[in-house]
DNA sequence: CAATTTAAGGATGGCGCTATCCCAACGATC
DNA sequence: GATCGTTGGGATAGCGCCATCCTTAAATTG
């Protein structure tokens, strides 16, 4: 009787040790398809990310699928590449099979896909942004908040002109841009011309490509906030390569702790951004989600941390 | 009737044309969990790599994953942390879902497993490595030849006393390794003091301990053939850092073409690996695999290619 | 102690497909 | 023209579970 296996209703002690004593006896293994048929519910999980390419999602990733193949589901990742439409297309695809929840990126996506999520009763959890509002669950940080702290330290070492360069221009880049604008404006030393957004993807190559543009402008500027550490890496070679001295000449600070930010020359200064521990408490939330538990909240701040270095 | 969509037996066109108007009428879409359950087969391809924090199977997965989602497949990525035992776990644990294909890096596994995924019955092809082997489906490149490729011109550029450095040690490097041993054989200057092996996994920080150690060990080396760019990206820094001249003092190789080598200084010449193509290559292997129709060739070799940059 | 409620194990009809069998209609062969 | 393949469409029995109902035994009540 299949209600011993899954300790469904009341069952006598000694039934469930019988069953499964014959159950490991027989090697008996649920067929997933069959049981995903009869219940209307799959063990799959589909996670979306936007881009793999990206370092950041890989911790997220592979953090939330270890602790979802614990628990017993599979994982499905997908790429929505940053794009709206795609996204859609992709969440359309998994609802056919049926999965039992969902992770997704962020907060910002269309109407239609929010819909989509919400008519079909799946759960779903979203990655990056701690939000407050009613009903949806996430795990995150405040971007603002980090972008902002990152700002005030640049300030405190007695930099004034302080530009801000980013790239794919996703919402979270743009939300550490927010913070950063409103710290300098409150120290009333904001510039608008001092931001500089590129929407092509973030990568080594294009930081040190922003980083000669910027260097080449006039004023000079004291230091370089950059939204993602791969900026900043590039910019640290550019650096090395024109002969300007980081931090004396300029001082240069990334986002998110990538791997190599630490042995670059100088070591970079960026915020550290949890993401091994996002994708596990989502996981875990998602997991008591699935099984119809109450979470304690529906939002988990993991909160960043500031990594001072050599490069400020 | 069913037959109808899927192409099977010979159905009339009128038919046909019938039954797909009333299918995009009606929005049928056919439910994966009772096309597997009927059919002991799902729609689900498992792709098995030995880690996403290297960035090489990164790209193996997104070429992979693109190809079989365009051909209605959905894929399972799994990580085996280099790990035969772990391997062979994950391999079972997918088996009781009734993959329809599987890919798995490498040619290396236990026999266990080997004979889990013959009996299966579950087509597979094996990535990153070009086999011969009656029966065995693989997608890659000689890896032997590609390390004897980097090592032969680094003779050609006057290097006498060429170290090798691998990390991880997976099958992948130890052939690369053969490849350098093979060379430097026939050129009578292979010392087996020159090869300096880690299991640690690779990374950048690895790469710049390894290069200060290497440095300072006597007599010095004319060159350092790093088993992957990380490393190879480290030494770059640890050089920079102790203003050891590169390729002048030593010249340094490294291996897989990743992300951000074009932008080190000096750039590191390397072996670029065409990883999206394997990837692509291998599920369409696969592809035709799983629909039972005849594969040209039991393996593809999609070669390697030598960048030579400025570091050496 | 009979009547009623409660608890827990047992039986069974689908879930939505695929595979298989079956049969009608048609053409080919002798 | 009768027999025999052959082609193509329809009907149906599961695939292996879960949800639901049914049944029986035990506990509770008046």
């Amino acid at each position: 009787m299949s209600r011993a296996l899954r300790g469904e209703r009341a069952v006598d002690a000694a039934l469930v040790a019988r069953v499964q004593a014959a159950v490991s006896k027989l090697g008996y293994r649920p067929d997933p398809a069959a049981r995903a048929l009869a219940s209307k519910c799959s063990s799959h999980v589909a996670v979306l990310i936007p881009m793999l390419s990206n370092a950041l999602f890989i911790d997220l990733l592979e953090a939330a699928q270890s602790a979802l193949r614990a628990a017993g589901y599979q994982t499905l990742m997908a790429e929505t590449h940053y794009g709206a439409s795609e996204e859609e297309s992709l969440l359309r695809e998994q609802l056919q099979h049926r999965p039992a929840g969902w992770m997704v990126t962020g907060m910002e996506r269309s109407d239609a896909t929010r819909r989509l999520i919400d008519q079909s009763g799946v759960p779903c959890v979203h990655l990056m942004e701690a939000s407050g509002l009613p009903g949806v669950y996430s795990v995150g940080f405040s971007q603002v908040d980090a972008g902002a702290d990152m700002t005030r330290h640049l300030l405190e070492k007695a930099s004034r002109r302080i530009a801000f360069a980013g790239a794919q221009l996703d919402s979270r880049t743009l939300q550490r841009l927010e913070g950063y604008r409103t710290v300098l404006q409150a120290a009333r030393l904001h510039d608008p011309r001092l931001e500089w957004l590129n929407p092509a993807p973030s990568s080594v190559a294009l930081g040190r490509q922003m980083f000669e543009q910027i260097m080449s402008w006039q004023p000079p500027v004291d230091a370089i906030f950059f939204g993602n550490d791969d900026l900043a890496q590039g910019a640290l070679l550019a650096a090395l390569c024109m002969k300007i001295k980081v931090p004396q000449k300029v001082a240069i600070a990334g986002f998110n702790d990538l791997t190599g930010s630490d042995q670059m020359l100088p070591p970079l200064s960026t915020i550290h951004t949890p993401r091994a521990e996002i994708g596990s408490a989502a996981a875990g939330m998602l997991i008591r989600l699935m099984k119809g538990e109450p979470v304690d909240s529906p939002y988990i701040d993991v909160g960043h941390s500031l990594v001072v270095s050599g490069s400020t």
